[in-house]
DNA sequence: TTGCGAAACGGACCGGCGGTCCGTATGGTT
DNA sequence: AACCATACGGACCGCCGGTCCGTTTCGCAA
């Protein structure tokens, strides 16, 4: 099974759709955006929109994934803070102010996300990606099984539509969010200088 | 505007749709329910569903404040460590404690009120008041701002689709969960003996 | 007891959603 | 050039949350 192959316009579709979701839910929220629009505004018909993706999940993460896939890149095999080759002092802090910061500027994207389908956050491939790179992270402060459980509560804390919250409700600029969720961070790392 | 009063036939319907609502709910999931079913259950027609709670969203709240009635109570004005006389180093693991049972033994509920409507569970009125109480505690330990983080920090601990990841697909026993979710609280907070 | 206005009832009805289906058009291959 | 697998598009489906309005019930006052 050497890899199917696609039609030209196939992945021409896949691609315009792609865009156009991307720009739809940039400019309103998340629930606010049919799959109907989403085709009308790529120019394709509705059926090529569920073909190419499934189901409305199905290009929620598809975005996600391509929007996301540059932080993953430098989380899995960047240089330091990020990197793997980062200690964890260093590394966990920076991991999880990226991904503040990136949530922050992918808002509705990712509360459209959280909210979608009836399933919780936690069962999509992309938390537990997140979740174990944490623990690994976490296993060489910590002992294990405590290293889970925090790696959980660290990531609960950059929910998207919790720093939705904390920006918009409570109009904190980004740099408060950083220091507080930094200061957050170090004290929950054991052999840590507090903040 | 002394209080308008209400006929008896619909105090008697709000309560049949709360009873119904709440059985059906803790059978099946939360999406799962339609509000067509839950009239049907309540043996009540829709219009006297929508009329009495407005809209999806505020029959789930009303279901939930009933339901959350007796904890508030204790945290409100009940005796330590829950109350409000209770030293916060005592207080605040016991409130977050008793938050994680409450979520795990409410589970479908909660997850429908996380994940109802568009806007996110930080602007009901139920998680402000949780928050505020969570951080006047926290304060006592804590500079102001950091305790107001803090707070969104604990609760996004015990977040009802995290806390049932944690028992339904790790399955964690609860007493381990709670153990974990003690050790994080303990961890956070300042001046306290590390478990 | 009866009469009557206000309040509540119920379910047909509505617009719009996510998702499917299938006749038609368009690659790519020989 | 001919052929068929693949992709296309949009009419169509079932269902949902929410509204509307003719009918029933409640409770007060005469």
């Amino acid at each position: 099974m050497p890899a199917p192959r696609q039609r030209a316009d196939a992945v021409r579709s896949r691609e315009a759709v792609l865009d156009a979701a991307e720009e739809l839910f940039a400019r309103s929220g998340p629930a606010e955006v049919s799959m109907n629009a989403v085709a009308a505004a790529a120019g394709v018909g509705k059926g090529t929109v569920f073909r190419a993706f499934t189901d409305r999940t199905g290009l929620l993460q598809a975005l996600a994934e391509r929007r996301s896939a540059p932080l993953r890149r430098a989380v899995a095999e960047g240089p330091a803070p990020l990197g793997p080759d980062a200690p964890p002092h260093e590394r966990i802090p920076a991991v999880l102010d990226a991904l503040a910061r990136f949530k922050l500027d992918n808002q509705s994207l990712h509360l459209a996300l959280e909210e979608s389908g009836v399933s919780s956050p936690y069962a999509s491939p992309s938390y537990t990606w997140w979740h174990t790179t944490l623990r690994d992270s976490l296993a060489r402060c910590t002992d294990a099984g405590q290293a889970g459980f925090l790696a959980h509560a660290l990531l609960a804390a950059v929910r998207a539509d919790l720093i939705a919250h904390l920006a918009t409700v409570e109009r904190l600029p980004f740099d408060e969010i950083r220091n507080r969720l930094t200061a957050f961070v170090h004290s929950v790392l054991p052999d840590t200088p507090r903040a």
